[in-house]
DNA sequence: GTTTTGCACTCTTTCCGTTAGAGTGCTAAA
DNA sequence: TTTAGCACTCTAACGGAAAGAGTGCAAAAC
């Protein structure tokens, strides 16, 4: 190729050298010279050149120096710009569809269906995988059942719309007949089945207001019950699996930082409030570097994707990585392990 | 002064500037040398004979000197000699054992004391924790429900003997009416009620022989059920938790030796194994270094204790540290912590 | 016989100093 | 606008040198 005389537009002509940079940087991690780049991409150009456009792309602050002396690698902005408007994100190949759908089919339990789904997703990638539980905010109830157990205590059994079933054993202050708990039961099926819980909890209260009998306090155990139930569901639950892959990550050699990521990790709380922000996103949202807002996730990427049954959004799914991941694989790793989670769940 | 003569005892003295030896290297981590220990014990002995005496011990294998100019630190029989010999275990202050009995009070259910007694042994030891779930194979049947749901699924409800309660939906092939399930649940509770599983599961089977209708097959699915309740109570799970605290170690700065070990507590099977070798001892007892047969394990010691109630022993708990742990304080912690464990389940 | 002193020796850690290599920025020329 | 040339900077790697810790051994002292 002849030499261009005419400028190219700049932009371009630097968009794709700051696209080759950070390939290139994803691929060993090593800073990013210009030489490296010049060699690396057959150019008609000479270092020097390179390096006035990379200077201007720092300037912009899509790029940093580690130190004089050191190529550049991204900043959390460069990675913005790159994942943005430069990544063409692949197709899947079919092996890797096919070890995602595999991991779908039969499903025994929800809790299991999530944990399989994790798992996989973090063997893929080889990063950490999140999977949010379900929100069972508007699952509604299905069926109340009382079982007498002896000593004074019985059993509710709560069967909620999406199948899952919820139970504990109350101790109550006298033993209750059979027919009296079917009574109850009744009563409760009769006036509350197909609504959601907040609802039953409302009208709950309403109809309960100066009635101290027992049977009442026993349905009010019984909602009280399914209230916690939902709340342990909705609050603090998330499967998180291979963490370790991000142990021996290059550049990670700080085994206090790891271990505050770890410490974070078994808190689950920021993760899941970083998860939640992406719940109403239409499909694969990421949060890179410092966007994230936690200072242990500064050097972290995070690829969330909703997953939803039924056109009904239920949770979010991710992976956290080095903010050096491999977005081009991993983005669309995600989108789908999100839509085949859905469709696993809608057919459950 | 006595002279020992036979060269299988050990001289007072020597095993007291062991002991001392031990002490000095738990305590900071670094080799010790004989002008360490004669400064810091007062001795009226000079460093030479300090050396001499040490040269003793190393010869034994108790001790092992990293290289020609370190000082020298205990090996795995050292440690043994150490714990077996030599330590006289402190009794605990009260504030600790007050926190250990505060975790134990109000038992929500099983697996969340389990996790909050896991989680409050790391917490104090500053150590990994591990608390093996009960082994169900002598929990009986208590009682049987069926509950029929739309669309020909049952919820088989179990009920045993230790108020554990497992559940599952069944997928039938017809409807069954609702005194058709009360029936097979009425036969099923004065058939098998008040005996355990494995016992069950025999006499099923002879009776079912040839037996092929639906309500048998109701039946079958539930003992089926009930069949992998126990075994996934008994296979792969307990409650592992401070993992982090083993991070930091002074002296485990490889990472990936590390993450080996992580991926060890991950896959939970080894560690399980080395508990289940436990769960006959009477008492706490302790895997020293390569005493555990696992490589990973090698730098690690493993101190556990059965736990019982009511005579029976349930299960196995303890932590996981550094050899080089203060056994003087955690061996009480975990003895403790299995007696409470004990009697928490004791009364539920 | 046990303990100590004295001494030579070994090994690690740390602190330069040097060098090679990578990469930059700037200026002047093409 | 691009390139070539050059001075400069910073890191990583290597190689003493010196300090420090600790050892082992032999001979003297108790």
């Amino acid at each position: 190729m002849p030499k261009s005389k005419k400028s190219q537009e700049l932009p371009e002509r630097s968009l794709f050298l700051f696209k080759s940079l950070v390939e290139h940087f994803i691929n060993d991690g090593q800073p990013v010279g210009s030489r490296t780049l010049v060699r690396d991409l057959d150019l008609d150009l000479s270092a020097a050149t390179i390096r006035n456009v990379m200077a201007d792309l720092e300037d912009m602050g899509f790029l940093h120096s580690p130190h004089t002396s050191a190529g550049r690698i991204p900043t959390a902005r460069g990675y913005r710009l790159f994942v943005d408007s430069l990544l063409r994100v692949n197709d899947l190949g079919s092996e890797e569809i096919h070890r995602i759908a595999e991991e779908m089919d039969s499903g025994d339990s929800i809790q299991n269906l999530l944990e399989r789904t994790s798992s996989m997703l973090s063997d893929i990638t080889h990063l950490a995988s999140v999977v949010m539980l379900p929100r069972l905010e508007h699952s509604t109830l299905n069926q109340v059942e009382f079982m007498s157990l002896s000593d004074n205590r019985v059993l509710v059994i709560l069967v909620m719309s999406d199948n899952e079933i919820q139970n504990r054993i109350i101790h109550t202050a006298r033993t209750f007949s059979a027919s009296e708990l079917e009574q109850a039961a009744n009563y409760l099926n009769k006036m509350f089945s197909g609504k959601d819980l907040p609802e039953i909890r409302k009208e709950m209260l309403a109809e309960l207001k100066g009635m101290k009998d027992n049977v009442n306090q026993l349905m009010q155990a019984a909602i009280e019950m399914a209230q916690q139930a939902i709340e342990s569901g909705t609050k603090d639950d998330c499967v998180i699996a291979g963490e370790t892959n991000l142990m021996g990550v290059s550049g990670w050699e700080d085994i206090d930082r790891l271990k505050r990521l770890f410490d974070t990790f078994n808190q689950k709380r920021d993760i899941l409030h970083l998860l939640e922000q992406s719940i109403n996103a239409k499909g694969v949202q990421l949060f890179i570097g410092e966007e994230s807002g936690y200072e242990v996730l500064d050097d972290c990427s995070i690829v969330t994707s909703p997953y939803e049954s039924e056109g009904q959004i239920l949770g979010v799914l991710g992976v956290i990585g080095p903010t050096r991941m491999d977005y081009e694989r991993v983005i669309p790793i995600v989108d789908l392990t999100a839509k085949m989670l859905g469709s696993a769940l809608n057919s459950m």
